[in-house]
Formats: C-alpha cells, structure tokens, sequence
DNA sequence: GCCAACGTTGGC
DNA sequence: GCCAACGTTGGC
C-alpha cells in the first residue's frame, strides 16, 4: 500500500465538498501535469491513502484522508467539449488524462498547516518542503505519512 | 496582486 | 534537441 498527498482549492472543491458527495465518493479529474498523470496512471492503487491538502485558499495545509476505491481509468473530461478540462488532442484509444476515484475516509479537527509540516524535523522528503512543490499528486513516504497523521490529530 | 519556480510551446 | 518566451501554480 503506498501514501499519496492531492492537492485542491477548497474554493472550488474541498474536503467537505468530499464528504457531501454520494457515497462521500469522487473521480479525481482535471490533473493535467504530465508527472502528475502517471502517478494516477502507473501507481495510484486501489485502497492506497490520501492526504487531502487544500492550497490557494484561507488556511493551506492538509485537511484530511480519503481513501483510494478505484485505480487509474480514462478522465472524461478530456473528450468534452464542455469541460473546463478539455483536451482536443486527446484521444480515446490512448487517453492522455487519467483520474481515480477517491473516498472520504477522515477530516481532521484542524487543518495541518502548511508551515507546521515545514517546521517539522522528521519532514523532508516529502514534495511541498523541497523543490518541485508545485506537483499536485505527489507520494509521501511511510513514514512521513504517519509523522503527518499523528501530528494533524493532535492539533 | 506579486513573483519565484516551475512546465509547456514552438521556432530554429 | 536547444532554449527563449510564455503560461501556470501557489504561498504570501
């Protein structure tokens, strides 16, 4: 089982956006950094665990954790011409853009501010404390995972 | 709104 | 394949 951090604007949808949806179930769609893609092509599993971090908003950090309850399959969005995300060069028998769906599982009391988790010792490895922070799905370590986890339900 | 740190595009 | 120009992300 691997631990991965997404990353959204709670303006536009957020961990209670999560949890209001039916069976608190979501496709995660509009990913389109290349990077980004294959992680949700190539490596996000079925039952994997997600930080759910809120970014550009009021309080920036991490929210809570969904869970992942179906693998890497073709996003939609890609071949609507509707959609805010659609891609003309995209195309059916070889997807460009991949989502998965996820599952609320847990929201903490408070979010885990972004400038906690960087003042944390043991929190190096991980994506938003070093270069290349812009990622919006990006792995965290096992360890770094439970650092993390502990840490936002004690605040 | 600023701006650093990226990622992408396109001319050559 | 290089790289300048341009666009986007995201913290502050």
């Amino acid at each position: 089982m691997n631990y991965w951090l997404f990353k959204t604007e709670p303006d536009t949808f957020g961990i209670d956006d999560l949890i209001s949806r039916p069976h608190q179930t979501e496709p995660w769609d509009g990913v389109r950094n290349y990077q980004a893609r294959n992680f949700l092509r190539d490596e996000v599993a079925q039952e994997d665990e997600v930080f759910i971090y809120h970014s550009s908003c009021k309080e920036v950090g991490i929210a809570g954790i969904a869970t992942v309850v179906k693998a890497g399959y073709a996003d939609e969005t890609q071949f609507d011409p509707e959609s805010a995300y659609y891609d003309p060069k995209a195309n059916r028998t070889d997807p460009r853009w991949y989502r998965v769906d996820v599952k609320f599982k847990e929201k903490f009391a408070q979010v885990l501010p972004l400038k906690k988790i960087k003042s944390m010792p043991g929190i190096t490895d991980i994506g938003l404390v070093k270069k290349g922070h812009r990622l919006s799905i990006m792995p965290v370590n096992k360890d770094e995972w439970r650092i993390l986890k502990t840490a936002a339900r004690e605040l």
